[in-house]
DNA sequence: TTTATATATCGTAAATATACGATAAAAGGA
DNA sequence: TCCTTTTATCGTATATTTACGATATATAAA
């Protein structure tokens, strides 16, 4: 049997090649993303590492409650990090999880 | 004035380099794929490219109707292309999409 | 100790998403 | 023409998300 014989499939232009848990982890990720004041928290904490929530209560044209809502979800989801210092919280971005994301992505499209 | 003088800020993990009109594309295309029955669509036409409705209506466990709605979410974001081809409508990915999709994440992560 | 500050959480209202059955629409076959 | 098939859409119920003000908690400052 050539190689000819074979039923040709047209390539796909991704794989998507992931499952399980790998594949819930990234999909909560691509969820916590996709809103767009969440996008634009993670637009802040690229150029302010290591802001609290109050600079980005400023920032955002939202409530505080609402802030910190949000800021739960990206940390849920993986894509941030708060440490307490003193009353305040200060947050970055989550450089190994990202990193994670960045594979995985790379990988599957 | 030294490199040294100059205020270290600790290069980002991410740049998240994009905005306006792009961002929302982006985020919407978050969004969609942020649900595990859409990605799981999606991974079905990876391995079965122009599959009609009522070929994902067997493979998943919900309504027809709710089927449809998902696939409408997936083509409005630009994830998938229907083709309607008698009663029937045939499912693809959206090659040039998704490579857009591709180029900005790499760009951006 | 009392007061001020920062933030998370609670309770809740409104908006959106998700699901379903029923039905409309469109094409093919009898 | 009438029936069948396939799918999208409608109407609607329920769940989730998003937003807010109020409040609890924890630390720092006075």
């Amino acid at each position: 049997m050539t190689e000819n014989t074979l039923q040709r499939i047209p390539e796909a232009c991704c794989t998507l090649d992931i499952s399980g848990a790998e594949q819930e982890r990234l999909v909560t990720m691509f969820k916590a993303i996709g809103n767009p004041i969440r996008f634009e928290i993670m637009k802040y904490l690229v150029t302010h590492p290591g802001c609290i929530t109050a600079d980005l209560v400023d920032y955002l044209p939202i409530a505080q409650a609402t802030v910190s809502q949000h800021l739960k979800v990206l940390r849920q989801a993986g894509w941030i990090e708060g440490t307490v210092e003193g009353t305040a919280t200060s947050y970055c971005l989550h450089e190994g999880n990202i990193a994670w994301f960045r594979r995985n992505v790379i990988e599957i499209f």
